[in-house]
DNA sequence: GACTAACGTTTTTTT
DNA sequence: AACGTTAGTC
């Protein structure tokens, strides 16, 4: 059997967890206890008890982890047997539940999902149709609280605040006119589906017996409820993660869904996963101290599996600037000294907005390095003006997408004229293309106007035809369309220099291909406009393939792990950050901590500062009041002074190896 | 309707 | 400091 040497290689728990195949399982998986593994053999062993793959369900947050799911279960079972399991994200999941059977809610099959850009452009629409502007609520803020109260399952009618309130009624109605959902709306309505409906409840029971979800700590009570339909009676249903690193909590996970599991599905097997093979005994020591700090946790200590380790050290800078410098100059030592790779190092930090003098020290220094999240690329906004012309090929009816690019490239329709049409397709209860279409909408209009919106409707009208008469390939199409319109150059005019124009030619190069290659596979526009909603990184370009140190947020370096870990600024108001203190989060930000440090697999590095420049003022700064509850067994207190002192003596030598380093990052 | 200048804002991020 | 948004001008 294929992977009887895997399941030796497996530590009792471990194996306990694989062996558990009946019933509900949780598996608390400690930061590096080997969760993956454990999980994709647990898989394997039910193909293996004759569970049938098609009955196998995984679900996981993010597409990026479920195509690493896919890949390792790849690995360990036939090439069949692994094609015919799902393992999706939630929302992807929901995607195809409502495909065939959103119409039991009214919704039409084909429905749209809108992307968070467009829904943030609804929503300024709204706010300023019901008088917001002055009141200065930003689309953003009610957006979320939305968002929240679908996943609490509140109605939104019912949000606090009044105004909210109504713009939230008017959002949905906007939504649902469009025949779109959001990505909350997808959940929602699964569940919705689910529990009124039990044909298709029983349905999708018998199509999935077997069910496992990743990273649980991040699910949210939407999700539990989705769950709790999904799964039923003898509930062989499993749930992995650990609430010592649910950091989403703003985001509307609920870390009860974890502490109190048996609450939702009865009598659990718990299975925890302690032994951890990531790191050394001084940073798990470190770690677990930190820690237990947290009160209603589900206890858990991680144990090494490597022993020692050198000490952590904390060092104490000045400033941001030395702090920077400080850490860049010892990336380009370690390298030299002890033959690492650049991609051995990472620097952690609390907000973005102190990635960019890290950034310039780096740079300064040659060293190659990766920033980690920054802009999705599917928010970019080349790429949402060219979905939005493959979503008027698809229907012209969706306004949204039709307001986005009536005037992108410019073509003479202007705001004033795009709120006239909204206007009249409002009053005549129609879309605002068929109000583009009507002539006698068009002739009050003047005749500059005029002309440029009946260039524009042959000329999205003639492309659709090309498609749906003709069946010409829509790629092909698509790419006509754009060079017609002269998307490329408009796009280039607008761009400050050479790099940013190549990126951005590149990124509309990227996503004409990811269309031709849908096609090729035989799929459909509208699927085409799912994947894309629910996507957010290209799949081309992935983390491994770009070389150099990482640079990443706290939040995107959970999973993540690096031999030589920096985590800057340790300072009250940073890390805890202020917002936490006010919302009584601290010990979410204690589990951000944690996570950071469980990071590094050999060497920690904590810093903090004196000063810090905040929005271009310097502001002095407190350490951070996690700093002493670290026990200090394996901790060695320094500062930027006593290094720097220490160093001197061998600043010769330095400087040889720094400017041997310039040499042959030249050379790249 | 398009362009420029002053203005205000700034946690974390996925779908 | 740097970005996006908005108001004012041609």
């Amino acid at each position: 059997m294929a992977n009887d040497f895997a399941f030796e290689s497996l530590n009792h728990a471990q194996r306990e967890a694989v062996a558990a195949q009946d019933g509900p399982v949780m598996i608390l998986a400690g930061a590096g206890t080997g969760k993956t593994r454990t999980v994709t053999c647990r898989i394997a062993h039910m193909l293996e008890r004759k569970v049938p793959a098609s009955e196998i369900l995984a679900v996981t947050f993010t597409n990026k982890a479920a195509s690493e799911m896919k890949e390792r279960i790849g690995g360990m079972v036939s090439k069949k047997a692994a094609a015919e399991m799902t393992v999706c994200t939630f929302h992807s999941l929901c995607v195809r539940l409502l495909r065939g059977g959103i119409h039991k809610l009214g919704y039409k099959q084909n429905f749209s999902i809108t992307a968070y850009s467009d829904q943030v452009g609804i929503m300024k629409q709204l706010i300023v149709r019901k008088g917001g502007t002055d009141e200065k609520v930003k689309a953003e803020t009610v957006l979320t609280e939305i968002s929240k109260a679908k996943n609490k399952g509140i109605d939104v009618a019912d949000l606090q605040d009044d105004f909210f309130a109504q713009l939230a009624v008017a959002y949905q109605n906007e939504l649902r006119a469009q025949n779109a959902v959001d990505f909350d709306d997808l959940l929602l309505l699964a569940e919705q589906v689910l529990r009124e409906h039990s044909d298709v409840r029983d349905h999708f029971r018998k199509i999935y017996t077997r069910v496992t979800v990743d990273e649980f700590q991040d699910t949210n009570s939407l999700q539990m409820r989705l769950l709790q339909q999904l799964v039923g009676s003898p509930y062989h249903v499993c749930v992995v993660g650990d609430d010592d690193q649910s950091i989403y909590g703003w985001r509307g996970a609920e870390v009860a869904n974890i502490l109190e599991f048996e609450r939702f599905f009865p009598n659990p097997k718990v299975i925890r996963l302690e032994e951890n093979y990531r790191s050394t005994e001084a940073v798990l020591h470190t770690a677990n101290s930190l820690i237990k700090h947290n009160l209603g946790r589900r206890e858990k200590v991680l144990r090494s599996t490597r022993g020692g380790g050198d000490n952590i050290r904390i060092v104490a800078m000045p400033g941001d600037d030395e702090e920077a410098d400080f850490i860049a100059d010892e990336i380009l030592g370690e390298k030299t000294a002890h033959g690492r790779q650049w991609e051995d190092f990472a620097i952690l930090f609390r907000t973005n907005g102190q990635s960019r003098k890290l950034e310039l020290a780096l740079r300064d220094r040659k060293i190659p390095y990766r920033m980690v999240g920054a802009q999705s690329f599917y928010d970019r906004r080349e790429i949402r003006d060219v979905l939005a012309y493959v979503a008027l090929l698809v229907s012209p009816d969706n306004d949204v997408p039709l307001l986005r690019i009536l005037n992108a490239p410019n073509r003479g329709i202007g705001q004033a004229t795009a709120v006239l049409a909204t206007d009249d397709s409002r009053e005549k209860g129609r879309s605002v293309w068929q109000s583009l279409c009507d002539p006698f909408f068009t002739s009050t209009l003047g005749g500059k106007a005029r002309g440029a919106i009946e260039d524009f409707v042959a000329l999205i009208s003639g492309a659709k035809n090309r498609i749906d008469i003709a069946k010409e390939n829509p790629a092909d199409v698509l790419s006509e369309l754009l060079v017609e319109i002269e998307y490329l150059p408009w796009i280039e005019r607008g761009c400050k220099n050479d790099s940013e124009r190549q990126q951005r030619g590149e990124a509309i190069h990227s996503i004409k291909e990811s269309l031709r290659d849908h096609i090729a596979k035989g799929k459909k526009l509208q699927s085409f406009l799912d994947d894309s909603a629910l996507a957010s990184e290209r799949e081309d370009d992935d983390l491994e393939k770009k070389k150099g140190a990482t640079l990443i947020t706290l939040h995107a370096s959970k999973g993540l792990e690096f031999p030589i870990v920096y985590l800057v600024g340790l300072e009250e108001g940073y890390l805890p950050h202020f917002r936490s203190i006010t919302e009584g989060t601290k010990d979410e930000e204690r589990r951000l901590l944690y996570v950071g440090i469980t990071r590094a697999q050999e060497l920690l590095t904590l810093t903090y500062c004196s000063v810090r420049m905040k929005w271009g003022q310097k502001t002095g700064c407190q350490p951070s009041s996690f700093i002493g509850e670290l026990d200090d067994k394996y901790i060695e207190h320094t500062t930027f002074d006593d290094i720097q002192n220490v160093e001197m003596s061998s600043d010769d030598l330095d400087d040889f190896f720094s400017s041997m380093n310039n040499i042959f990052a030249e050379e790249d």
